[in-house]
DNA sequence: TATGAATGAGGATTCATTCAT
DNA sequence: TATGAATGAATCCTCATTCAT
C-alpha cells in the first residue's frame, strides 16, 4: 500500500489524541483502555499501534501535546505590553474557559509526572519553562520600571505559578467553584505582589476571551 | 482464634489502611493491586478482605481516614488566639512537613472525585467544611476586630483554600521546590488580604512544627 | 471441657445437616459455602469442622441421613396388606407431600452421584435396594397371588421405580406441575401393570397422608 | 485478522460449546472452570470471552442449543403416520441412543434453571413446547380416531412427558441400567395409555435408530 | 469444645499487545 | 496500512480449611 500523506498521518494521529483525552478525562490513565480508546477513536487496534508503539507512548504523546502548547502560548505572552493583563487573559483561558476535562487531564499528567520518567521528564521541563518565562518576564518588566516588587523576581515567578496550580486543581476537581470571581481575586493579589505600592484590589478587568489562545 | 479485641482489630485496620497508602502514593489508586498491599502489610488476601470488602472499600477507607484527620485539625483551629500564626502552623504542617507521600494521596483522592461518588461524597463534604470554617474563623476575627479585610469572608476562604490548594499540589508534584520559603511568601499574601493596611511581607514567623496537629 | 454427651451431640450434627439441606437446596452443592452452612447453623467454622471433616464428608452426611431414612420407609413397606395403597402413600409422601426443597436435594445427590465416588456408593446402593425391596414386594405378592404382572418382577421393580424417578423429578424441577393429579394417573398405570386384567384408571384412592412416613 | 467469516465464527463457537458439554458433563456447571474449557477447546481464555461474555452466558448457550435441538426434533414428530413408533424414535433416540453425558447437561440444566432465571427462561418455555407438543399431536391423533385415550390428551401429555423424565434421568444417573429393555416396556404403558382397549405390552418395536434426529 | 481471624491456592475476567489475513 | 481475533499474564476476589486463643 502506498504510504499515507503526512497530514493525513498527522491528522489522523491528532483525532486519536483527542479521543484518547476524552476517554481519560472520564476514567483516568489507568482506567481507560486501549479498546475504549479505539471504539471513542473509531479505529481498530491495530491501527491504533501505527501511530503509538504503547499506551504509555499514547500517554506521553497526550502530555507532549498539551504542553508544547502551552510552552507555545507562554511564549506569546513575553511580547504583551500590559503584564497583568496579559496574565489576565492567561488566567482567564486556563481557570475559566477551558473545559474542565481538559484541566483533568494535567492533573493526570502532573500525578502521572510522579511516577514515569517519561511524563516526568516531559512535565517538569515545562513547568521549569513556564516559570523561567514567568521570571524572565517579570525581571524585563522590572527593570524596565513597569513593577516594582518586593520579592526577587525567581520567587514571584514560583509563587504565581502556585497560585495558578491552585485555581486550576481547584476549576479541576470543585463542581460547586465559580473560577471566574476568583480569578479575579487573584489576579489582583498578583498585581499587588507586582506592584505593592499600587492600591490593592482593583485589578485590571479581565474577562476578554483570550481569541489567540485557543 | 475468639473474636479479637476492637483495639487491636482498629490497630491492624490502621496498619493495613498505612500500608496501602505507601504503595497508592508510589502507584496511584488503580495500578496499586490488592497483592501489592497485602505484601506491604504483611498481610495475606483473605486477612485482608476481613477489613475490607473491596478495592473499593479500602480506598474510600483511606480517604474517610485522611479526611477526617483533617477536619479534626481544622476544629482545633477554631480556637486559635493569632489568626495568621495558626494558618502559618497549618501551612507548614501540611505544605512543609507532612511528607510528600501524603500529599501524593490527596491527590489521588481530588482526582478519584471526580470519578467515584463514595470519594466524591467524603472529598467534598470535607473541603466545604474546610472552606465553611476558613469563612466562619474569618467571619468572627473581623466582627472582633481583629481583620479587617476589603473582601467579604466567603470569598476570602475560597482564596485561602485556593492558595492552599496550589501549595500543596506543588509540593507533589515538583520535586525541586522548595515549600519553606513559598509558604512564608504567601501566608504573607493571606495575612495582607485579611489586613490589607498592613505592611506587605512582613508576615509572622512561621517554621515551627504544629505539634498539636502531628 | 467434658465432653458432650452424644445426644447433644447428634442433635448438633442434625441441626448442622437441616441448615445444610436448605443452603443446598437453594444454591446447590457447590455454590454453598461452608459459610453459608455455618450462618445458616448458626455455628462458627471450627464447630461444623467438629461435626465434619470437610465439605465432601458434610455432603455425605446428608445423603447418608436422607437416603437411610428412605431406605427406612421402603422397610415398613414390605408389611403392607394392600400393595397398591401402600404404593400410593409412598407416592403421596415423596411426590406430593414432601417440601420441594427435599427434592431438590435428591436431585443433587443422584448428579453428584455420578462424579463423587463416596457419593456413588451411598446413592446407588440405597437405589438398588430400593428396586430390590420393590421386586421382593412384588415376588411374593405374585406368589400370594395377589398380583397377576405380565412383566418379570425385576422388570416391574425397574419400570416403578422408574416412573418414581419421573414424577420425583418434575416435582423439582416444573413450577407449574400439579403433582396430584399425575400421581393418581400414574400409580393407576403401575396398578394396571401389577393387575392387567383389572379395568385401567380406577386406582386405588390416595391422597391420604402418610404419617407413618413424615 | 479481519473479520472472521460468519461460518467460522459459528463454527468456532459450536467447537467451544463442545468442549464446555464434556466438561460439565464430568464435574457440573459450577465445578468446571473457565480454564478447564480453555483447555478442553484448545483456546486462551481471551479467546473464549470473544465468543461469550461470561460463564453465566456460555452455560446460557449450552442449554438454548441443546434445548433448541429437542424443541426442532419435536416439530419434526408432528408430521408421524403412526405416534406410537414415532414416541418410539424419540424414545430410541434420548434414552438409549445419546450419550450419557448428553443427559446429565440435561440434568444439570434442569437443576441450574430452579436458581438461575436465565435457565430457567430456556428450560421451562422448552418444557411447556415439549407438553403442549405432545398435548396437540394427541389431540390430533385422538380426533382422526387414531387413539382413544381414556384420559384427556393435556393430562395424558404430561404423563408421556413425566414418564420420559424418569428414563431419562435414569440413563443419565444408573450405570446399571439397561435403556433398552426399560423403554420398551413404558413406550408398551405408553400405548395402552393411548388405546386403552389394545393389549397390554404388545409395543410397537422400537430399536430402530433414529436417524432423521441424529 | 468453640471461636472466627487468617491462609493462600484457585476462579472468573480483563486488557495491552500481536499478527495472520 | 488496517483489521480484529487471539494471547496469556495479571487482577480482584472467594472459600475450604486451620489454629491460636
Amino acid at each position: 500500500m502506498p504510504k499515507l500523506k503526512p497530514a493525513t498521518q498527522f491528522a489522523r494521529r491528532e483525532h486519536i489524541l483527542d479521543a484518547a483525552e476524552q476517554c481519560i478525562a472520564r476514567e483516568g490513565f489507568h482506567r481507560t483502555t486501549m479498546h475504549d480508546i479505539c471504539r471513542a477513536a473509531g479505529v481498530s487496534a491495530g491501527a491504533l499501534y501505527v501511530y503509538f508503539a504503547s499506551k504509555e507512548d499514547l500517554i506521553a504523546g497526550i502530555c507532549e501535546r498539551d504542553r508544547a502548547k502551552l510552552a507555545g502560548e507562554l511564549t506569546q505572552l513575553a511580547d504583551a505590553p500590559d503584564l497583568v493583563s496579559a496574565l489576565g487573559k492567561l488566567a482567564q483561558h486556563y481557570a475559566v474557559d477551558q473545559p474542565v476535562y481538559k484541566r483533568l487531564i494535567v492533573l493526570e499528567m502532573g500525578i502521572e509526572s510522579t511516577r514515569n520518567p517519561a511524563i516526568a521528564s516531559i512535565f517538569r521541563s515545562v513547568d521549569q519553562f513556564v516559570i523561567e518565562s514567568f521570571a524572565k518576564l517579570f525581571e524585563r518588566a522590572r527593570q524596565q520600571g513597569r513593577i516594582a516588587p518586593h520579592l526577587d523576581t525567581q520567587t514571584l515567578a514560583r509563587v504565581v505559578a502556585t497560585i495558578g496550580d491552585g485555581m486550576f486543581w481547584r476549576r479541576a476537581i470543585d463542581p460547586t467553584h465559580n473560577p471566574q470571581s476568583l480569578v479575579t481575586v487573584l489576579l489582583g493579589v498578583i498585581s499587588t505582589l507586582l506592584n505593592p505600592t499600587q492600591p490593592l484590589h482593583h485589578p485590571a478587568p479581565v474577562g476578554t476571551p483570550m481569541k489567540a489562545l485557543t
